[in-house]
DNA sequence: AGACTTAATATTGGATCCAACTTATGGAGG
DNA sequence: CCTCCATAAGTTGGATCCAATATTAAGTCT
């Protein structure tokens, strides 16, 4: 997803962080849950140490708690830690989206409608999983555009803290329809070069997964009761 | 292993890292070196281990650069990444002085003016390093009355980014008593509870770091010739 | 002399082992 | 029945060891 590059022989460390991100996006690793650090080694098939390496980088990204001595856990997203990464998203994403508007090409411009043609195919065929990860390419095609690798790297980080409940979003035949219109809307925007219209699309585009997740997880909180 | 340490006991990997932030920042660690874990260890008096995984954190916030079967090196700041740091913070510092305003209680602001008070007193004193670090608590302290986690890592990341060439600034005694007068504006915007003021005010303290800033990497880009 | 091969040396990556600590378990006493 | 303490089991943290790869040095051939 960020870095499943072919070729180069992958070190353990890399295998396993990939292992750790898709056990932690498909839920088998769950929310809250902790980390027993010799079963998922050998479940994995390797030793702790590239493991532990791994949480390491998983840490970094808050996608793990880490307590000393008490290990790992899986990181839990409470109503006010979503509501703040999707702040953030605004603010950087309207950034690179500015400095993306004068610096795009033509090809960039291309490669944003094949993401966008993969969504579609994908949410016709309903598989969800596909249909996040073409999403997730439309929506770095613009950011990589902006050239400015650590509000990348930042963004990179918000969209993997909140991936976990994208496929519910997708989920809904509706919400198909409407990123449809939406990623149009951003498409028409980027060729006009008109950079207010852009963020003004990308809020609107935004907002409908707010209120889905927002819902979603309230009715977790209270559940499971985090008052 | 020496443990003269105060507080929960440490572990290992917590020692070095802060020992390896040091040598970053004092520059016994240079830009650009490789890092040699056998050499660092033994100079730590501790195994590779605990230093790897403290290099997995550093090279998360982008202090280190890792390559695979090459190892750790200091990152280097070319001009470019410089001021997207910058740019960056300004984008984040400013939402989170927005929070701030509404949020920050009147012991916040005694903090405040502690922490400034230690820095003109370290200033006095010509203590370069308890400058540098007073300073940090005065603006991680409003950072903090913002209650956004997330944007305050991010922030943390930045200030570290950057961190290397803080001495240069204040090792000039004008540039001190400026920060002294910039200080209490930003204090006083913070008592009147004006955003947009605390804003500007912000944006203005941090202009002149750039300026110096940009001046000596510039000056070192072409001495290395980094193109 | 320079380019290419091949051997040596250095360095990183990972596995195993042991120590230190934390959490669970089981009594003993109130 | 509950609390407190001691013990046992489970888990993490770190050190050492070995394998895999990268880098440097030496040698060979044109």
């Amino acid at each position: 997803m960020t870095d499943s590059r072919v070729g180069p022989p992958q070190t353990t460390q890399q295998y396993v962080l990939g292992e750790l991100r898709r056990a932690i996006l498909s839920g088998s690793l769950a929310p809250g849950s902790p980390i027993r650090q010799d079963a998922l080694a050998e479940q994995f098939g390797v030793s702790r140490v590239p493991l532990r390496e791994a949480l390491k980088i998983l840490e970094g990204e808050g996608q793990v708690i880490y307590r000393p001595r008490r290990g790992y856990a899986v990181a839990e997203l409470a109503l006010a830690d979503f509501l703040e990464v999707y702040r953030i998203r605004q603010i950087l994403e309207e950034e690179a989206a500015r400095q993306a508007i004068g610096r795009i090409t033509e090809e960039d411009i291309e490669r944003l409608e094949e993401a966008h043609a993969d969504v579609v195919a994908a949410g016709r065929a309903g598989e969800i999983t596909a249909m996040a990860a073409a999403n997730r390419r439309f929506h770095f095609t613009l950011i990589d555009a902006a050239g400015m690798p650590r509000i990348r790297r930042f963004l990179r980080i918000l969209w993997d803290a909140t991936d976990v409940y994208r496929s519910l979003y997708y989920g809904d035949a509706g919400n198909r329809d409407r990123v449809d219109h939406e990623h149009h809307a951003i498409i028409d925007a980027v060729r006009a070069r008109d950079a207010d219209e852009l963020v003004r699309r990308l809020d609107e585009h935004r907002s409908g997964t707010i209120e889905t997740f927002s819902a979603f997880i309230e009715g977790r909180e209270v559940r499971d009761g985090h008052h």
